[in-house]
DNA sequence: TAAATATTTTAGATTAGCCTAAAAAAAAAT
DNA sequence: ATTTTTTTTTAGGCTAATCTAAAATATTTA
């Protein structure tokens, strides 16, 4: 049994390691759990006793198997309650992190199954992002950032690499939501950036700091 | 702000003290909590340094104002969260308790207030229970035990004194729910058992151990 | 390749919440 | 009104998760 704080540490191992692909320092763990890196030290050495993480001293970690299998589980967690924050409790997408975060560590066998059901089977949350089944399988998003997207090329806006509250409230401001129909009109040469058409009525111009970070279908 | 154990026994106090009513001693909250009364004496003085709670070393305890509210919103949410498991995630009653003692900790101020909401502003939970508003209101509820319950008296189950799963799994298998319509139709003088029709079709005898813990309209 | 810098680990403390054993206070019994 | 019993508190320790400061290791630079 995991606690509360050893599961935020495995969940943030495997985003760090880009779905467990690469080997992740002590250091950036410390940066995104805002702890200090001897508290990291402290804490690797304890997961690794639990054969959730492969360590060697000074050579960073991944994660094992079993390590894995519990990380796609809280993030499966997480991605559903984000579901119902959203569709059932009417919440904005920029709003429900927090909460999710608290959400993801309640103990229930039967309690996800059941969310689940209620929710229809959802296949992403509401940044676009796939849902792990009970077996921690997931189909990865086949998306291309906005910004590489050719000219007159259209798409559906699936997914947002920055989930900032900043970032998502600037998007609500100009009308880009999950699922609206985008379609690029111009690209700007002098400073990278595009002109965009929303679901076929207004246009907007983005920078390419912000098309960047859009993902849309194809 | 309050941590999860502090909340914990802040509900176990207020529960023990009959609504805010009595003392509450030491012994008593050691036992429901499954602690011992040395941490317990711990615990009260950091609550009495928080101002939730009136302690008096050997004389027991009671809730403050503040104590007092801070309780209620717990068992406010407690108790919607019971609702969106029965009602929404279709959990028996005897099997939400459990998940609700730890969706109870979760923090967000718009949460509870969508919650409510969404479940169209429940009046009382699963086991008849009435649900405090924002402002740690709640209606008591007019009840009466079965077991004081005169012969040929009919009325509708509102709640439970006993709510451990032993005892709710014996209701479901004698068809006594919540909102079931009972009339007593004899007493039996030699051992206190009660004999019931449920829903003005099959009849049971309970033993007025269990009468005793099923409350009924009026 | 040796020195400088950056990263990571260890050592030793701290806080929350719990424990056992012993002391103190209150309540019950003689 | 003592003595006995029960209840409650204090004293001292433990574990999980954190911290700071110092030591060890790895990496980069000259």
């Amino acid at each position: 049994m995991l606690t509360f704080t050893e599961e935020n540490y495995l969940k943030a191992i495997y985003h760090l390691s880009d779905h467990g692909r690469n080997d992740v320092s002590t250091n950036a763990i410390s940066e995104v759990l805002k702890t200090k890196p001897a508290s990291v030290s402290d804490m690797l050495r304890k997961l690794a006793d639990k054969n959730v993480i492969n360590y060697i001293k000074y050579q960073g970690v991944t994660l094992t198997h079993k390590g894995k299998k519990e990380a796609l589980q809280i993030i499966r967690k997480h991605r559903l309650w984000e579901v119902f924050l959203v569709e059932k409790l009417k919440f904005n997408w920029d709003e429900v992190h927090e909460i999710a975060e608290q959400l993801e560590h309640i103990q229930s066998k039967f309690l996800i199954k059941r969310l689940d059901e209620f929710l229809g089977y959802p296949q992403h949350d509401p940044h676009g992002d796939p849902i792990p089944n009970e077996n921690g399988e997931m189909i990865p998003k086949k998306q291309i950032s906005l910004s590489e997207a050719p000219v007159q090329k259209q798409g559906i806006v699936m997914g947002l690499k920055e989930t900032s509250p900043l970032f998502l409230q600037y998007l609500d401001k100009i009308n880009i939501y999950l699922g609206a129909k985008v379609k690029v009109v111009d690209r700007i040469e002098f400073d990278s950036s595009i002109e965009i058409q929303i679901d076929g009525k207004k246009t907007a111009i983005v920078s390419n700091e912000v098309a960047k970070n859009i993902l849309i279908t194809e």
